[in-house]
DNA sequence: CTCGGTTTGTTCTCGCGTTCACAAACTCCT
DNA sequence: AGGAGTTTGTGAACGCGAGAACAAACCGAG
């Protein structure tokens, strides 16, 4: 056991053993939950007050949380305010993440507007697009920029995250010049597979793979009845 | 096996074997691999052309595949627009979907301009807004009307699938009218749970948490470095 | 017709994620 | 202090999905 010792603190001083992926992706939620608990004044919360909220089941939660460490009290509950911050930490939402959106059409300007970003921690710090005559707009309060700027915004802001919605068939040049300049993560909206090194993180989102999703359970509730 | 033929043909006359849920996910991306092979003029393509176009392992490709049908060659490799046919025929994407979106705001007037839904097999047939200001706009060559025009539409243009893309506090009480007017698959922009009966499905798209995933890397990067 | 080369469809194994179930730990009341 | 009632944290069982590996099937050449 004692030898295992620098296995488990290899990786960071603080916390940060590695934490399972489908966790991950449910700790955002429990956030989101936990904040919507607080502000109706809720101080304390149980696992199976907060899976409700979250929409889990509440041992999944529990085993979730147990990544994290104890931040629970036994025969009470959470505190909402602490593990809320807990959680906001072991995300990396405590901090500022500067992001670059590239391709301000009918999707970016959304992007642009959305104002959940802000208030998690995301700021948008420039709005690329190629078209010139886009240069002149500005769109939620951030002038439209050239996409040849992307170079010197990344080195200025120290972007980390890059969010692309331009057409599919620009997607893959946009992503390797998002790469080139030293952004290490990319959420695309754009249809198409993107290669990138292993270093680069991507998540994609797909409205229509989801639409189509339905359609085919859709499909075979008809097939039922 | 002669036996069994019973029990493979008892769910459905056509096909319609139960796909496991990581499967069906996947066809869609397949779906669009297949569209792209086929519009460069490749007429025939094996499991590991596909698999590269769709950014997946091959043999996961054949896996998924087999779940279908024996819709390959040995040897020869698989017909490409015969492939896409037998995929789109098993997603449901070969009939029309209609659609309505309720809330037009950012994000829901960029769903009405968005132009892959019509060329899926999704037909917007209305937009629905709460606000009166905004039934004087037309979106995308479709008026917004009044929200309480749902019922009426959904059973005119028998809908089965809705689109909510409004605020999170509207959302729930959106979803329940439509589930109250027959509607039984719902795609949720909104960053909220949803409490629907067991036969409606939902499915969400939640930008900000795509983001705090990435977030989550990013920093594990940086404390690693 | 046979044989070598190619590619599919499927079997098998492994690892991850979900869920159950329960001991440990805490509070509150008597 | 002690016991009843609650709730957490986790060990263990289970099921599903990923990937490797291979036999079956097909093509074409000779
Ligand atoms: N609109 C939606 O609701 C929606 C939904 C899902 C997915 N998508 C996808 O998101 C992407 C954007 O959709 P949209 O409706 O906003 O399209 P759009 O045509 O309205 O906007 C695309 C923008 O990208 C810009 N652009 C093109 N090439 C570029 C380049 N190389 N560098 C920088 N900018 C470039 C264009 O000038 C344009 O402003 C598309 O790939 C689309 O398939 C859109
Ligand atoms: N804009 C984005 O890029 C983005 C991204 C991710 C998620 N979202 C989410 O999508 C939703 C919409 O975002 P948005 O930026 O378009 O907001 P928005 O405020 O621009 O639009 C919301 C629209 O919904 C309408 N509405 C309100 N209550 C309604 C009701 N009960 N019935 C029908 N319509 C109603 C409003 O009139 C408005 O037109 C929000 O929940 C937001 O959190 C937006």
């Amino acid at each position: 056991m004692e030898t295992r010792h620098a296995v488990t603190a290899r990786t960071s001083p603080e916390s940060a053993r590695d934490i399972p992926e489908a966790t991950v992706a449910r700790l955002p939620i429990y956030l989101r939950a936990l904040t919507t608990l607080s502000e109706q004044g809720t101080s304390t919360c149980s696992s199976e007050e907060l899976a409700a909220a979250a929409g889990v089941n509440s041992a999944k939660l529990r085993k979730d949380l147990s990544y994290l460490g104890s931040y629970g009290t036994r025969g009470v509950g959470y505190d909402t305010d602490y593990l809320r911050y807990q959680i906001a930490r072991e995300i990396g939402v405590t901090q500022d993440w500067p992001v670059v959106i590239v391709g301000i059409g009918n999707l970016g300007q959304a992007l642009a507007n959305y104002s959940g970003f802000r208030s998690r921690g995301f700021r948008v710090v420039a709005l690329l697009d190629a078209d010139p005559a886009r240069h002149e707009e500005v769109v939620a309060g951030i002038d439209v920029r050239p996409f040849d700027h992307l170079e010197q915004i990344v080195r200025d802001h120290a972007v980390a995250i890059g969010v692309i919605a331009t057409p599919a068939l620009a997607a893959q040049d946009v992503a390797d010049r998002m790469v080139a300049c030293g952004i290490t993560s990319i959420l695309n909206f754009a249809p198409t597979v993107l290669n990138v090194p292993d270093q680069v993180d991507v998540r994609k989102v797909d409205l229509s793979i989801e639409l189509q999703i339905l359609a085919y359970h859709e499909q075979r509730k008809a097939a039922s009845a």
